[in-house]
DNA sequence: CGGTATCCTATAAGATACTG
DNA sequence: CAGTATCTTATAGGATACCG
């Protein structure tokens, strides 16, 4: 995660997948985008140990995509939160894509444990590739241009 | 990928994870979607050496993300080439979020080496989250349920 | 509660050499 | 061209124990 190691590789994707790439890294932010906020819950719900969960939460908090910070529930203690940032916001459609992927595709023992619909709409979210014009976008009509 | 290795996770993130989360999965699907399909441009073009570049497209294979098949060009020999099904197809607004995630955040040393456009409109192509119907939907209008 | 320290295993991934 | 075989290293990630 920290330094690829092999061939330098010029490339968006590659560069997000150097930054947040791990599987580990991948489960904390589907957490952060659900709401989670807490230490222990981030560990629970993704069922990593405590030790993974510390260092890639300091890495996410390091790379952008989570801020840390101290909150109080009124009559509580001072807790810590990990919330998403701007830039972990914008981290939300590839969280949606890899969700509605598994959803149409991948075998999830027991049936679809989680939905995520448009608030008052009610419909269901999904990621949708479009273009900055507002078309959608199918696979055919997307046109490939490497630069370098 | 096979297994995973601690607490089973019933979600289609994790799902997808273990399918096709891998460094080299992501990177080969990414060469997929830009239209590579011969087995030494995928491994030229994503860094990866030849016995993982074998192994992660038998994988893809198997996990039914691409078709391995002949094709022999006028004049020329058999080759194999390696397609997008269409649940690979599917795959592609992850692989666009990634790469929009990237090219908004990440640091790629030379700038932009890639750019995905619209045919004809020629706007730019990115992944939205929309809800099914229609509505761009804003992190704060998208509503969690955890079932089961 | 929110972690850290230490140690261990499994796997990701590269390097090199070779084959039909 | 399209791989396979073998070996090695680096990293992901878990288990257990402990701390302020």
């Amino acid at each position: 995660m920290d330094a690829p190691t092999g061939v330098r590789e010029h490339c968006p994707v590659a560069a997000t997948l150097d930054l947040v790439g791990s599987r580990s890294s991948l489960l904390l932010m589907r957490e952060a985008a659900l709401g989670t906020r807490r230490f222990a819950d981030f560990a629970v719900r993704t069922g990593l140990s405590e030790p993974m969960t510390a260092r890639r939460l300091a890495e996410l908090v390091d790379a952008g995509l989570l801020a840390r910070a101290d909150y109080r529930e009124p009559g509580q203690r001072v807790r810590q939160e990990y919330r998403l940032t701007s830039s972990g916001v914008d981290f939300l459609p590839v969280i949606t894509a890899l969700r509605q992927w598994g959803d149409a595709h991948a075998d999830v023992p027991g049936g679809r444990p989680l939905r995520v619909d448009h608030a008052g709409c009610g419909a269901e979210v999904v990621a949708e590739v479009r273009c900055t014009a507002g078309h959608a976008v199918p696979p055919a009509e997307a046109v490939v241009t490497r630069l370098r």
